[in-house]
DNA sequence: CATAACCTTCCTACTGGTAGGTAGATAACC
DNA sequence: GGTTATCTACCTACCAGTAGGAAGGTTATG
């Protein structure tokens, strides 16, 4: 038996496909109830209130990412190629449709009506993520496979940026192929 | 007498900032309602459905970034100064807290979730705006004062991501500067 | 000119439905 | 038996949207 995921669990993976669909407000409790086959009440009974589920659900999200960041930094050795994992990775996402959106980057956009313990968390990853890409980037760069312009930090924060751009335009034209085209212009800069 | 904004653009006007500050499952007709001292129901005489709202509200920003966009080609020469201004203006509007987010970025990550009539001016709007880059791009790559890898378009598109990307984070960040800072390192490339 | 008809705008009052959240009972499990 | 999970039933607040009318301006008609 390989997938018996939790309720709790179960909840948390419906409330993030609907986040990536439409946003903290583009949800609510009825509509994990109605998917899930499970009353209101219940899920109440795990996350007592909407903030908090979502929170947890940043929290499980942002450690997830952490560990496969951080395992591909182990596994794979040349930084070129982790950063090409790592774009494959959402490539692949956008085009099941699995997850098509960053749940971080989504949430980001409403940063200003976020509660601020969903909003903290929020940019605890943002922070992470163009952390773990600088250091790629730096890597490469003494390894001579990149040539950044500037401070490796600068170099990730726009490499991230360009990600979360491009998530946005895929999402725009309805076109899951616009996510590697964007990028693949913008990777061509780095290693030209 | 300057500015006797009319009841309906007040709607729109105030509409639109919160679309920018929560999307469009954001904001209410009361929200509106409580912030020109009307009641709800003047709304709705005004704007019936908010499909119908926010569809005006977005033909509204179309036209006038169209008409901004065109006269910028026509009255600034260098197409890299084009660039320049278009980039400030979006710096100016983030510093400000004035418009921190474009209307359509913020609108294209719930474009699973928005009515089709609201949808499909989104699309069109990430359209013309990329068709104008790529214009820019291309005049400004005939005159050597661009280096572009790829297509006009291809850049245009992946410029267009940038910008919507550094908005994100500025926003993530709660850091208005952040943008000009990660659109230098893009333009940087497009220059260098 | 006067008056009747109409139009626009805004109002109060309301509808059916959904939001997040709670209270308390019932069942299942260790 | 106590804990955990789920249930039914409910609450208050809010949602988008409607009905019907009051006030004032505009237009058409005599």
């Amino acid at each position: 038996m390989k997938s018996m995921a939790s309720t709790s669990e179960k909840i948390l993976d419906i409330a993030q496909s609907l986040i990536v669909a439409g946003g903290y407000n583009g949800f609510s409790y009825a509509d994990i109830s109605a998917a899930i086959g499970i009353r209101k009440a219940s899920i109440h009974h795990h996350f007592p209130t909407k903030a908090e589920l979502v929170a947890v659900l940043v929290d499980r999200y942002r450690q997830q990412a952490e560990t496969g960041l951080q395992a591909l930094r182990a596994q794979v050795a040349s930084p070129a190629e982790q950063l090409q994992f790592y774009l494959n990775y959402w490539d692949t996402c956008i085009r099941d449709a699995a997850q098509p959106f960053c749940v971080c980057a989504m949430l980001a956009g409403e940063m200003q009506m976020l509660p601020d313990e969903v909003a903290s968390r929020v940019r605890a990853h943002f922070q992470s993520l163009a952390a773990w890409l600088a250091s790629v980037l730096s890597a490469g760069a003494q390894q001579g496979l990149f040539r950044l312009n500037g401070r490796p930090e600068e170099e990730a924060q726009m490499l991230m940026a360009s990600v979360h751009g491009a998530m946005l335009s895929a999402r725009a034209f309805g076109d899951p192929g616009l996510f590697i085209a964007i990028i693949s212009t913008q990777i061509a800069k780095l290693t030209k």
